[in-house]
DNA sequence: AAATAATTTAACCAATCAGTTAAATTGAAA
DNA sequence: TTTCAATTTAACTGATTGGTTAAATTATTT
């Protein structure tokens, strides 16, 4: 046997992984699943119980995976909020050139079982009451903003990172006639223009008016 | 009976549209499509052979609510560039607003065939090569930015109308606590928020520099 | 070698679902 | 009234799919 002993519990999670990820819970297959794993539907079965059960780990790994870099950076203390940005928009860039994916995955999640989603990211750690009520009052301090402003500039700075990866096939086509390398290296050049964006907007609402 | 005679066509469209947009190709049921239109599965058949060939229908209309409000403003002549770029926020804002689901809808379909997206986009009349090589030119000079600043420019005005719309379910929870009046009043908000935002960031990066 | 766990094979069950069919019913038009 | 299209009813087909089962096989451990 070429794999080692039973490390097939991780042949199939990273397999479901792949599937999952690409079609959704509906799009999936059990089978496919199998397929991918390179092993067969009654020893996937013998492993996790359910379709159902298996999801439900894979989608919290993944939604799991939105956290660190966006908390890491707003804990970050010492760091001017120009940088805390271009530290977010990297992780995120980043993280989404790893699982180009994943953007499309949670949202389908987040339309199909909204709850089910807060309560990963609060199993995860993320306290919603703290975002509430302290984080975004912070956020509007430092970005000399009320709080309605605050919300805004995190929606924009997800929808800059996020939309491009959900609307990938469809953006490559038309802007790079299908060349996915030109549309990637487009992406890596997005970790600077998007924080550029941002950080500019910012500053001539601050201190422009002409 | 109470509907007019044989508007059972519209009746099934709309059912059909309200299922699909909300549930995507896979997750919708054709007994679900007859139930919300009032009728039953053999009808609904008798009037739509296939499921596929529904769904075509529809996706086909759904994805085409998306061209007028861009090519509006691009062709509009003898307006300023902030006023156009205020046309285009407003316009999908609005849109979206009318048709919460769409966003999402158009993303799915995005990914799980991107070849019908284009052409769907071709028969609405719309010339891939007139945007590659004129449309993103002449925005390249307006914006007095190279053609990748354009690309960048489209994406980032994309993102920031469509995202939040994807995102709504969470982002209603996360941000307002689950009260979706509170939401549609942010989003209504974006309208100008998203304008300003980009014509700031615009503005800061051609004059500005401290 | 014996016992135990991992894996395969292959058939099967039950549920779901798209789509069909045929007969009956209703309603409008001729 | 006859005709014909629209609609219902209800049963059915056939394919897909999640999940099970039992027996056989292979590998690991004791």
């Amino acid at each position: 046997m070429v794999d080692d002993k039973q490390d097939t519990e991780k042949l199939i999670l990273e397999a479901a992984r792949k599937v999952f990820i690409r079609k959704g819970l509906d799009g999936a297959r059990m089978q496919e699943i199998a397929d991918e794993a390179g092993i067969n539907k009654a020893l996937l079965h013998y492993y996790f119980r359910s379709k159902e059960k298996l999801f439900e780990i894979i989608s919290s790994k993944e939604i799991s995976l939105l956290f660190p870099t966006i908390s890491g950076a707003i804990l970050s203390e010492d760091v001017p909020f120009e940088s805390k940005i271009r530290l977010i928009v990297d992780g995120y860039i980043n993280l989404f050139l790893k699982h180009p994916f994943l953007p499309l995955f949670i949202l389908r999640e987040i339309n199909r079982d909204p709850d089910n989603i807060k309560g990963i990211f609060e199993k995860s750690g993320v306290d919603f009451g703290f975002i509430h009520n302290i984080a975004f009052a912070k956020l509007a301090e430092m970005l000399n903003v009320d709080t309605d402003g605050a919300r805004h500039f995190m929606v924009n700075l997800l929808s800059l990172c996020i939309f491009p990866f959900a609307a990938k096939p469809l953006l490559e086509k038309v802007l790079f006639n299908d060349d996915e390398q030109e549309f990637v290296l487009f992406l890596e050049e997005r970790k600077i223009q998007v924080a550029d964006f941002i950080i500019c907007a910012i500053k001539f609402k601050q201190f422009g008016n002409s």
